[in-house]
DNA sequence: TTGAAAGCGCTAACAC
DNA sequence: GTGTTAGCGCTTTCAA
């Protein structure tokens, strides 16, 4: 220790002043090893042998000059940064806000960073993203949302999925998606077929949707359940499309009301029957006695509207986990199958259904 | 052209097998030009130089090979990754999903991506991810929600923020906190003030205020502007405080409701006011027959719920945005100031709000 | 106006 | 078990 003692001063005080944050030679000159021994003794997953007495040297060196390792330097080498990305369609869909919340912790509890992209629901935007994240080497990519089956966005998609792939990124899907891609999602067209014969256990026969758009897969499983049910039971099924948001659910309920007179309806999102429900109002129908509402996903906050909204239970935070979680084994190598895990859904019959209009009596 | 035609070729098929990926050594390759002119042409900002001919050439060749700089590499000489923060209390909550809304596009529309990290409220996983950010030397850190006064708290976000200063990176805020940052926010004060006002043109008087922590300065500036309006009018103030949450705020109203007989309830955060409403609900009193509420914020989605609630509108994404734009500016130079731009908010009288009960008559 | 060379901080062959 | 030596892909002196 006396040996080295003035010299490792001298770079200490210099570390210190030339650019005040320390870097791996700084440990190694601090703990008299090399470079590499450096390395080797500060990665916990470095499988190539160090010594005790040398490793704890490092170790003390490190704590005393508050070491922490440049990513930017080290994702040069292992060519991925530690930062996984989560793309969305509306950051401001409690939907989204909840599976990124649950995907969030579950990544930060490792060390990595989330990114959170929002498309606002504009393919492009989310292609423009998605070539920003490959270029950016993120170690994976999350898509909460479904993707497009149109040629030009497949064709892009693959492309930097390619991209991704090559060097060695991950990427899960939470919706499902025309693309082969590992994936944890909820299961639709279960928790639709649930809500369909609530309602038809109820006594409706006028029971209508409201899905979303044709062009997600989502829409289709969940009027797949939708469609199954009532064509069992032999009622006619009446399917009309919003885009997701409150204000089309709001949009699609008003026409349905002037078109059709549904005693109930099962709105495929929370989001939307949020809007469904507010047009009800307007229109001054009461839910459920003239209107029975049912909805899907179960957000948070619902248990602040009125009347407490029927919907069927999607664990969006534990999906978002899940995917984390399936991308860690992806990288890992330990898990690299492109399957498709249903996530258990649960019907929650709360205020906004019940008996139709003439059985009440 | 046809001089260097074979080698070209050769290096061309190298790169698209060796790596697929161009690098900048095969653009400098193909327009045979050398790598630091090649770096010199592509980057619109660099002052040296580079003649039109050669510029032509080494664009031509990046767009053949669909070159796209490795932005790791890049952020490993120029010392910071193109990619800003941003620092939330929760993302699950409307006011910041729509801050962050705002935020990301307009980081996106100058290349920057955005990363979300959401603390939910606790301090010590905001520090985490504050070191974790200022370790992967982001461009720029925007805290959109209010810090804490405490001195474990403040010293640590201190070291950090002076770490972040070091490499050059940018720190903004847009709440009121006891660091000197840049900040862009809301003017909470006379929002208060414009609230409690109309409340009390109204002719209420038992005007009670549901606030937040005491320990963030957004909830300290709203009530000044209350008590301010209050002591102003010769009225007794009441304020009970919650934690910006809907269930927060429904336990407070219930406290209220058990404690005084207010007539009105100025409630700190329409989040907050959400809840406050469905335990007025609940006790079967009406809005605004029984009592008067109103909130603050303006989140998207208030439009669906009923009574539609007069608020104070906060342009949300317009101050996410405003961040961006003070951090790059503050990159850039042009505007290293440490001052605070207040923006302007608006009284939206609704239907949450109305005469009290002995005046309706 | 162009280019050669030296790194940014780290990891991974490849010796010893 | 430890060290030497090359780079990862890019920017930036410095020299021509």
């Amino acid at each position: 220790m006396s040996r080295t003692a003035s010299p490792a001063r001298r770079e200490r005080r210099s570390a210190a002043t030339r650019r005040k944050l320390p870097i791996l030679s700084d440990v190694a000159q601090q703990a008299a090893v090399s470079l590499t021994t450096a390395s080797r003794a500060l990665d916990p997953d470095n499988s190539h042998p160090v010594s005790d007495r040398t490793r704890a040297r490092v170790l003390a060196a490190a704590t005393r000059l508050a070491y922490r390792p440049n990513p930017m330097a080290r994702a040069l080498r292992t060519r991925r940064v530690p930062t996984i990305a989560i793309v969305v369609h509306d950051v401001t869909d409690p939907y989204f806000a909840e599976i990124v919340r649950g995907a969030t912790a579950a990544a930060s509890s490792r060390g990595f960073l989330t990114v959170v992209c929002s498309s606002d629901r504009d393919p492009l935007t989310e292609l423009r993203y998605v070539e920003m994240l490959s270029l950016s080497r993120v170690s994976g990519v999350i898509f909460a949302g479904g993707g497009l089956d149109e040629a030009h966005y497949r064709r892009r998609m693959g492309d930097y999925a390619r991209s991704i792939a090559h060097y060695g990124g991950a990427i899960v899907a939470l919706a499902p998606r025309s693309e082969r891609w590992p994936a944890e999602m909820p299961d639709n067209r279960a928790g639709a077929r649930l809500v369909t014969q609530h309602l038809l256990a109820l006594g409706h026969v006028r029971i209508a949707m409201i899905s979303g758009p044709a062009t997600l897969r989502t829409s289709r499983e969940r009027e797949l359940g939708y469609l199954e049910v009532m064509e069992g039971a032999g009622a006619d099924a009446v399917v009309v499309r919003a885009d997701f948001t409150t204000a089309g659910g709001a949009a699609a309920m008003a026409r349905l009301l002037a078109d059709r007179s549904p005693s109930a309806v099962f709105v495929a999102s929370d989001t939307m029957a949020l809007g469904a429900l507010a047009e009800l109002r307007r229109q001054g129908l009461g839910v459920p006695e003239d209107v029975s509402v049912a909805g899907f996903d179960d957000i948070p906050g619902l248990e602040f509207i009125h009347p407490r909204l029927t919907t069927v239970h999607v664990p969006m935070a534990e999906l978002g986990a899940a995917g984390v979680q399936r991308l860690m084994r992806y990288l890992e190598g330990d898990d690299t199958s492109t399957t498709t895990r249903l996530h258990a859904v649960e019907l929650m019959v709360r205020e906004s259904t019940g008996r139709p209009r003439g059985e009440d009596s």
